[in-house]
DNA sequence: GCACATTAAATGTATATACATATATTTGTT
DNA sequence: AACAAATATATGTATATACATTTAATGTGC
């Protein structure tokens, strides 16, 4: 469907300003699918974001600036991310001696087994509408666009 | 910047992929525009939503499902939007005669006066990156990536 | 006309975000 | 060393969303 009959509007002052409304659309109908898709596990997409950080500090320590930086969503507060997911046993979290305004956190053997388990699952839940070629062109613009 | 750049994460299992993650952060980007834009008005980006909604009515009411069929974000409750804008005197609601279930919905002067203020300053707000042809190929694989 | 299903909206609960502020710790300056 | 500035994290408040449930009104079959 286009975007005109997704949200039954056709006035657009321009392409770009057409764009800027596709994008949120289209994050939006992604977060919905990812929502649903997470949910069977029993955790958020940004919570499984946070996991997925943390397995990629092979095995050291983040503090919560570093997750900060590297979440998609910035300005967003790691801290009750991070204490959802130690509730639910998935990462450690723990004082750091060096610095002892900040905290280590670390994924748990539970956590990366999780991933393990969901991984390939989103991989296959990954809806392929477009070529290589298209959303390699999609990524070019979208990094344009953001100046 | 690259995507790349701005997450610090270089594997991507396909260029379709990254396409995601690129969207939700693009997405993001701009809400964090819109929200900063629109907090000098007191109001949010689904608030100005509905409002523009409401004015595309050209006078005739909008029931809650009318305005969450239209709204970018889909399954969220126009209910707590609507009555927000209430409390702000931007729009009234009232009963509705033929089927009291519903509510009639309807933007104020008050409402449009907003509208007629905010709205150059958002064109102008806009960021113009990429070029026209550019912002016609990103909606058509948009388009395309939704299926 | 009445019982029951359907529908529209409102509301309760959990999650997440932005922003401001608070608290603790470290760093830098004198 | 003492004090002030900067930094890392936590927390309070307001906003928004998803989903489930509730409430009220309408529609349907008999």
């Amino acid at each position: 469907m286009t975007l005109e009959e997704e949200i039954k509007q056709t006035k657009f002052k321009s392409q770009t300003q057409k764009a800027v409304i596709n994008i949120l659309f289209t994050a939006g109908w992604i977060s919905n699918d990812h929502h649903r898709f997470f949910k069977k596990y029993d955790i958020s997409s940004q919570q499984f974001n946070i996991l997925r950080i943390l397995r990629g500090q092979n095995g050291n320590p983040a503090s919560m600036g570093l997750l900060q930086d590297r979440m998609l969503d910035r300005m967003s507060n790691a801290s009750r991310l991070v204490e959802k997911l130690k509730q639910k046993g998935l990462v450690d979290r723990s004082e750091c001696i060096i610095d002892r305004r900040q905290v280590d956190v670390l994924i748990t053997r539970k956590g990366l087994d999780l991933l393990d388990e969901i991984g390939p699952k989103l991989d296959s839940n990954l809806i392929e509408n477009i070529t290589n070629e298209e959303a390699l062109t999609l990524n070019k613009i979208l990094d344009k666009f953001r100046g």
